[in-house]
DNA sequence: GATTTATTTGGAAACGTTTACTAAAGTCAT
DNA sequence: ATGACTTTAGTAAACGTTTCCAAATAAATC
């Protein structure tokens, strides 16, 4: 069994009182005390129980972040920043993936509010309000990451994920395609959406059509990328520029375009979004829209911890990012 | 605030002890209590405090996974494999990130210690056990993952490491490469001191001796890979072809060779280790040293709660799996 | 040396659960 | 209706801390 403080005031011959305030660096102690239950405890490698004093501080200085796809490599450098953001607190953080899979993101969500952590940090792969119900209840202050929920009033971190896709859009645009597609999910999530809406804009703006035709629904993931490709290829029903809703399902778009023996951006050209490591590969050139991950990450988890640690309910803040256009070779003009 | 079993119970008429076992479906409560008990729980929001529980029970039911390096897409795969495991037992996950800084390790072993994970699984960055001190003292079980400590008797997953670097490297000497050089660390982890192992144990095997100028040192990082191939590259040091100790680094190293305009395999051929998502893009080519990764975890969560949920110090368990090599492009046989 | 003041300690309650153990109330056969 | 069980409910202690308040001791003032 561990020590605890009950068996350090024994040693000692102090009262718990007296222990805890030691061992806390609390004012009020006489030096001497204060070495000999240090070095006691030291000597039982007494570690303080986080639990109990969690119970009675009411704080855990821990908080969850909820993420929907740990493998697809924005989310890996998001983490990151909010990592960082909270260790420079002292704040540790429970990570939970979802895998874009709306009950895993509802279990957790109440799994964190039992373990009482002292905020939420959620980029929720939803929009809607159904799976976040549990947050009527008590519940920690949210910050939401990358997205947000339209009919709740709460802090949150993001692009302009229209913008983005206007950018992306307009960008083929200039390049001289007319029949541009999209590949992605319309309806899931708050970012994904606004992509979407963004590229519809962007046709508008410039007087094209907009073709349903041209939309492939899916996930965000590679592997729905590389099947919707080459599905579509085969098909003959793609277009001459894409533009895919995230980098990871680019990459797989990009991937099953070069197994067809076809060529980026010679036969099609491919943008996508996020700015993953990846995509700036000197093979893979990918013209994307960059969101500043880390900067986000730690963004968020800095006005989390500013709420948590007050105690205070203050005004929710909003920060919406610009998303920047980083062209690289997959989307160069087309040979006419 | 939120509602505690004591509020339930007052609302109720019953007592703390009857309220406790109804919400938690103990036998010895009557069906029309257990009912009128639940809908009035359900109706103040309540939810279960996991710290309080925790306290009596002596049980988190959270694990620690301490990881050196998330934004390596070797590790979130294996994080994956641990989150279900975990998930799939009712166990949740404390993910922590040590940037390969041993302080962090020490840091973060420490703090799960204090949270009273019921298990940590350790992805160690290091071999020695400076900095796992902290486990003397008593702590939870710990299973070591792709890592483990020579001078510690637990349980460990990890693939054979020194076979997969004879194997990279005798792929290469039998493609008909004589000069064979090795970029990577050498001395701070155990798996990777086995890769390099294994790489003059290749050597010596088909008698290429073993030339020290050919050992280019540094942490595991893309950034590594990067700048060292640049540098050695201008140099003129660069062997005809390397192993490369990961797959990350090793995707680096393909980056600088193809900006300064060499051909791969042509001029360098390249190994790595991890088998990565993104090196088995059709422009990449990587050969690669293959590791389950999802699988590892998983093993690592199941071993782990097996002796964390029985409370028993059991035999540990220690499992070696065979690494697998991956040939592609990036490793053809020279042009003589 | 007595009084006041500052410093150092201890006692005890509280945090929100779970769980012996005990008591009350039903059920059933006799 | 009595006793023997069985089912249901309640009491209180325990988990390991922190912290308020009070007590004791030491230091300072006159």
């Amino acid at each position: 069994m561990a020590p605890t403080i009950k068996d350090i005031a024994v040693e000692t011959g102090f009262s718990y009182a007296t222990v805890s305030r030691a061992l806390n660096n609390k004012y009020g102690v006489k030096p001497d005390t204060r070495k000999k239950i240090i070095s006691v405890a030291r000597l039982r490698g007494y570690s303080p129980n986080a639990i109990a004093r969690g119970l009675v501080k009411k704080q855990t200085h821990s908080i969850g972040l909820i993420i929907p796809d740990i493998s697809n490599p924005f989310f890996p450098e998001v983490a990151s920043g909010v990592e960082d953001g909270a260790k420079e607190k002292g704040y540790s953080v429970f990570l939970c993936n979802t895998n874009y899979e709306s009950e895993r993101e509802a279990h957790y969500l109440q799994l964190l509010v039992e373990k009482r952590v002292d905020g939420i940090i959620l980029a929720s792969g939803f929009q809607s309000l159904s799976q976040i119900k549990p947050l009527s209840m008590p519940s920690p202050p949210v910050v939401s990451l990358c997205s947000r929920f339209e009919n709740i009033n709460n802090s949150f971190v993001m692009i302009d994920n229209e913008r983005g896709g206007f950018l992306a859009t307009k960008h083929l645009i200039e390049q001289g395609y007319q029949d541009i597609g999209f590949i992605g999910t319309q309806g899931d999530g708050f970012s994904e959406s606004q992509r979407f809406k963004g590229y519809r804009q962007a046709l508008d703006k410039f007087n094209l059509s907009f073709d349903k035709r041209l939309v492939f629904a899916g996930n965000l993931k590679r592997e729905t990328g590389y099947k919707t490709i080459k599905r579509i290829i085969s098909d003959h029903s793609c277009p001459r520029a894409l533009f895919v809703e995230n980098d990871l399902m680019a990459l797989g778009v990009i991937q099953g375009i070069k197994e067809l023996g076809l060529c980026i951006p010679n036969d099609i050209a491919v943008v996508g979004f996020d700015d993953i490591t990846f995509a700036s590969f000197p093979e893979i050139g990918l013209t994307t829209v960059r969101q500043p991950k880390y900067k986000m990450g730690k963004l968020a988890a800095d006005i989390l911890l500013d709420n948590a640690i007050s105690r205070e309910n203050k005004e929710p803040k909003k920060f919406i990012l610009e998303p920047e256009l980083i062209v690289r070779t997959s989307s160069c003009k087309p040979i006419t």
